[in-house]
DNA sequence: CGTCCACGTCTAC
DNA sequence: TAGACCTGGACGG
């Protein structure tokens, strides 16, 4: 879940399934969290959630009492506390019973029903965090879908910082001035403009205006700057997209989150770029895979290694927005036949040559094998990605509609 | 069964 | 700029 939109969509979460629930007594942390206990112990309390970027606050809200004294004998809160959350690479937020406890709850909230029900909060690789009386996190921008205004005038009255040197697909997962941008949205939101992700991001953004105009009428800004400009009337430029694209997953019908709804159809549906097939991709300087269409740029890593387009799914009942079932993209139809046609380049697995492999999305890694960008391999397996049942078939057919990844008809 | 990959930070060398 | 930190799904053999 975590990008921007996913957090949003966890308070949004949090905040509907919690509303007139009354929770009790202490906060129960796992054994295997490295995280810190929360030292909270109310009688009855509330809980509502904010997001900003990629945070969540949680606030614990005592309920009053008429025994004061009681509640101080006991060492009860009769003061809200805050917890600020990330979710690392895959938490989230449930609210089920106690027989239906998740695996890998973290942190757990009780409330007060006879069959109780538990808030938790879920995270099957351990790597999000959260903090007691905690506060946003210092050095983290202003949210960029729900503080606009202060993320953009933050990013403009600071390209002199040496940030700002390195290629802006990099530059938009700093959380210093893009907080809420994530792997998924930076190349989403590159591929909209047609920026190619390896441009010095200095390049990029100087020119643009404080304000945004795109509010306004039509500002048709003067040509000064036309050499620059990857600014198009109806989207606004880069910092506005880093705005509404993100605000568009929101938008997506609350599915994104819920994992009630384990269907992410849509939101696969709405991926243009990010591991859609036809697509691109390289590993950046930091190991993640930048994922876009056309010319990589200049500052693209010279050995880059071709992260091999891979398939993945996952079970219908996850929650991850990576899966879905029915897949219907339908935007570059095409590339599987064009492919087809010319390409040959294509990189070839890396291979793995020994052992040793490197960590997440290091780079390091790379053995030997090619340094040329990726590009989709062709019909053979990246389409096939997951998928079995349908045999890759081969041009001809139908609509081409590649399907972008991951689709899975019912897996019986 | 082993390899590769994943929506993100953190922190040592 | 590397590793570390983790679990698990999809594949390949």
């Amino acid at each position: 879940m975590p990008e921007g939109p996913e957090l949003h969509l966890a308070s949004l979460y949090v905040n509907k399934m919690c509303n007139g629930v009354v929770f009790t007594g202490a906060v129960r942390k796992s054994e295997v969290s490295k995280n810190p206990d929360v030292p909270f112990i109310c009688e009855a309390y509330r809980i509502t959630a904010t997001s900003r970027g990629k945070e969540v606050r949680l606030t614990l809200t005592p309920m009053k009492s008429d025994d004061p004294k009681q509640r101080v004998k006991t060492g009860q809160a009769d003061q809200p506390m805050d917890i600020v959350f990330r979710f690392g690479m895959s938490g989230y937020f449930r609210l089920t019973t106690e027989d239906e406890l998740p695996k890998h709850a973290h942190l757990c909230f009780f409330s007060k029903e006879t069959p109780c029900r538990v808030l938790s909060f879920v995270d099957v690789r351990r790597f999000g965090s959260w903090q007691p009386s905690g506060v946003w996190q210092p050095g983290r921008g202003p949210c960029i879908m729900f503080e606009y205004k202060s993320f953009r005038e933050n990013v403009l009255s600071h390209l002199s910082d040496r940030a700002f040197d390195r290629p802006i697909c990099e530059v938009l997962l700093n959380q210093k001035y893009f907080n809420g941008i994530g792997n998924y949205l930076r190349a989403e939101i590159l591929f909209r403009l047609n920026i190619p992700p390896f441009v010095p991001a200095r390049n990029v953004l100087e020119g643009l205006e404080s304000e945004d105009f795109c509010d306004k009428e039509k500002p048709v800004k003067n040509d000064t700057n036309t050499k620059t400009s990857f600014i198009t009337e109806e989207s606004g430029d880069l910092l506005r997209l880093c705005h509404t694209v993100p605000l568009e997953v929101v938008n997506l019908g609350g599915k994104g989150y819920d994992p009630e709804k384990a269907d992410y159809s849509e939101f696969e549906a709405w991926l243009q770029c990010y591991y859609v097939d036809g697509m691109k991709s390289i590993r950046d300087h930091n190991g993640r895979t930048m994922w876009f269409k056309g010319d990589p740029g200049p500052m693209a890593p010279k050995d880059s290694k071709s992260p091999k387009a891979k398939k993945r799914a996952k079970k219908e009942d996850d929650h991850d927005y990576t899966d879905e079932k029915k897949v219907s993209r339908s935007h570059s139809e095409s590339t599987t036949k064009k492919t087809v046609t010319k390409q040959e380049i294509v990189t070839k697995t890396p291979k793995k040559g020994k052992d040793a492999r490197p960590k997440e999305a290091k780079s390091k890694r790379q053995r030997e094998n090619t340094r040329d960008v990726k590009t989709p391999q062709l019909g053979k397996k990246s389409m096939a990605r997951r998928r079995k049942s349908s045999s890759a078939e081969p041009t001809a057919a139908g609509p081409q509609r590649r399907s972008g990844r991951v689709t899975r008809q019912n897996d019986k």
